[in-house]
DNA sequence: ATGGCCGATCAATCATAGTA
DNA sequence: ATACTATGATTGATCGGCCA
């Protein structure tokens, strides 16, 4: 037992958590994108240089944050919804702008 | 990035719905860390993450920096040795590289600079 | 058709940071 | 200081795709 300890001596578990604004962002792409919470290489490194962190680091939370999520949905529902509403306004904007593009739509 | 959007969002009033999306629902097969030949009645002699030992990990590490890649006859030799499949001994040593080339990526400390100061 | 490798991900766990 | 929870990182192993 304990000798499986040692394994995890290695002092770079040193973990700081993410800034207020990285977790933000990170969060903000993953509910809007819930359906598939699976950025592209390329989306992640958007996303690590927005949060000042590592591409790998990145992977990490979305990893993370996936399996947590799946493992117990309820708990994230509030976080869930409080992030829908704030990319609803975003995607309002959208709708919005396209709505008036082409609102010759009538049943 | 896709937009299968919402043809027809039937949310009434109750509220955001948030569904059970696909990649919610993937569960992997348990380990078949096989070696199931000598017990044929319990159902999982181990069918959990295997926990290697220091010294496995020592002599793996070891073979590692003598050689990247593995041949078949170095592969049972290792596996023998050190009492674990050949298959947990090809999966580490894949593993491991992965391990190595995202090193040799973003080997070095990040600055990281911040604090959540929640 | 077969088997190893790659890249991404899963899933369980470790160790620590943050909170009560 | 104490107990518990949230979270970043690690890692054995799986999944799908590719290639020889």
């Amino acid at each position: 037992v304990m000798i499986l300890r040692s394994r995890f001596l290695d002092a770079r578990r040193k973990r700081r958590n993410f800034s207020k604004q990285a977790t933000e962002i990170l969060n903000e792409y993953f509910y809007s994108h819930l359906s598939n919470p699976y950025p592209s290489e390329e989306a992640k490194e958007e996303l690590a240089k927005k949060c000042s962190i590592t591409v790998s680091q990145v992977s990490n939370w979305f990893g993370n944050k996936r399996i947590r999520y799946k493992k117990n949905i309820g708990k994230f529902q509030e976080e869930a919804n409080l992030y829908a509403a704030k990319t609803a306004v975003t995607a309002a904007h959208a709708v919005a702008a396209a709505v008036q593009n082409n609102q010759t739509n009538s049943p | 990035d896709k937009d299968p959007a919402c043809p027809s969002e039937p949310c009434p009033p109750s509220a955001s719905a948030t569904q059970t999306f696909d990649w919610m629902k993937v569960k992997r097969n348990p380990p078949k860390t096989a070696k199931v030949s000598e017990y044929g009645l319990l159902g999982q002699p181990n069918t959990i993450r295997t926990n290697f030992t220091t010294k496995q990990l020592t002599e793996l590490e070891k073979e590692f920096h003598f050689n990247k890649y593995l041949t078949r006859a170095r592969r049972v030799e290792i596996a023998a040795t050190l009492e674990l499949n050949e298959t947990q001994v090809k999966i580490w040593f894949q593993n491991r590289r992965m391990k190595q080339k995202k090193r040799e990526k973003e080997g070095f400390a990040p600055p990281a600079a911040s604090r959540s100061a929640k």
